[in-house]
DNA sequence: AGCATTTGACCAAG
DNA sequence: CTTGGTCAAATGCT
């Protein structure tokens, strides 16, 4: 997924993907004020328009920033942003480049781990083309896929255990994608988790669907994390579990905040899949969406700025 | 009852 | 021998 996602041959595609999501993101803005000077919307719809006008803003930030640096000229971030989950290409040590990257993020422990590692990343003669990779993120458990966890390991040098996953579907499709989760000892909020896959998703249950705009993204295309959150910020405008104030107050999607409240390894593994018990994966009414068109011009405006959002994800 | 998670034991690489 | 990764029986949940 990573070396798709930085393949020097998508640069050009990568540049125009871009530049479209920052063209989207300057139009919702300019836009923006429109939804709030219809004076027949009712008080809940503009709410409602303010906040998931908001929240595809925020999306198309977060997107935006990780795009940028993903490119392939300068070297990326070694401190992660807190608020989005950012792909590292991992355990390549034919690649100088995310070599030296891990070098920046991993405790002696950790390269040790890596280099006695007997997962199928290095297995048989297939040594270049890595099937492993890292990802820095605040929702390790919610990342489009289906997760069963089969252990936990207290690691040495860390104050939090590790968790392992593999793919729900691994018995009925043979899918052999995996992956351990480890929190990060930096006390930053929401805490920050290091989340290293191995193997791609063979299985169809792998997936990434959105349903908004019937939209199937193969891994590769965007970082599921990514997708899920930029999914996220579109949910279903009516179904507000949350009351408006709330909204307001919230700094993170929900997608993006602490699932099942905490990092413990008690409580986290109750939440491991798309379908946590804290939040499933929004359905977006689409009944909904075309009455809201049909009651309120502006959501012509949000539903093209929102199709022009997904296209340049499809794109991408 | 069936399924998912927990957790101690085991395996294998360094 | 140490330790990361996996297995599988026990346990919990729906």
């Amino acid at each position: 997924m990573a070396a798709a996602w930085c393949m020097p041959a998508a640069a050009d595609e990568r540049e125009r993907a871009v530049a479209e999501v920052a063209q989207v993101y300057e139009r919702i803005k300019i836009q923006q004020p429109l939804l709030q000077v219809h004076h027949h919307y009712s008080s809940s719809h503009q709410q409602l328009a303010q906040s998931l006008l908001s929240d595809a803003l925020r999306a198309l930030n977060v997107a935006l920033s990780v795009m940028k640096q993903q490119r392939p000229s300068p070297a990326p971030a070694t401190t992660p942003p807190v608020t989005s989950s950012v792909v590292v290409k991992a355990e390549s040590p034919r690649s100088p480049s995310a070599s030296a990257d891990n070098e920046a993020i991993a405790t002696p422990t950790e390269r040790r781990a890596k280099k006695r590692s007997r997962s199928s990343v290095m297995e048989g003669n297939n040594k270049t083309s890595s099937s492993s990779w890292v990802d820095f993120t605040t929702v390790p458990y919610e990342d489009g896929y289906e997760w069963r966890k089969y252990g936990e390991k207290k690691i040495n040098g860390t104050s939090y255990t590790r968790s392992y996953f593999r793919c729900t579907y691994k018995d009925d499709a043979g899918c052999l994608a995996t992956k351990h989760v480890q929190q990060k000892d930096s006390s930053s909020d929401p805490p920050v988790f290091q989340v290293t896959y191995n193997n791609k998703h063979t299985c169809n249950n792998g997936k990434l669907i959105l349903p908004f705009m019937n939209i199937k993204l193969e891994p590769p295309v965007l970082p599921p994390a990514l997708a899920v959150q930029a999914y996220s910020a579109l949910h279903d405008p009516f179904d507000q579990t949350m009351p408006p104030s709330q909204q307001e107050s919230s700094s993170l999607p929900v997608s993006m905040q602490q699932p099942c409240g905490g990092a413990t390894s008690s409580t986290t593994s109750s939440c491991i899949s798309g379908e946590s018990c804290c939040d499933e994966y929004p359905v977006l009414n689409m009944a909904h969406m075309a009455a809201a068109v049909e009651a309120s011009p502006g959501y012509d405006l949000l539903y093209e700025e929102l199709s022009l959002l997904c296209d340049s994800f499809k794109f991408y």
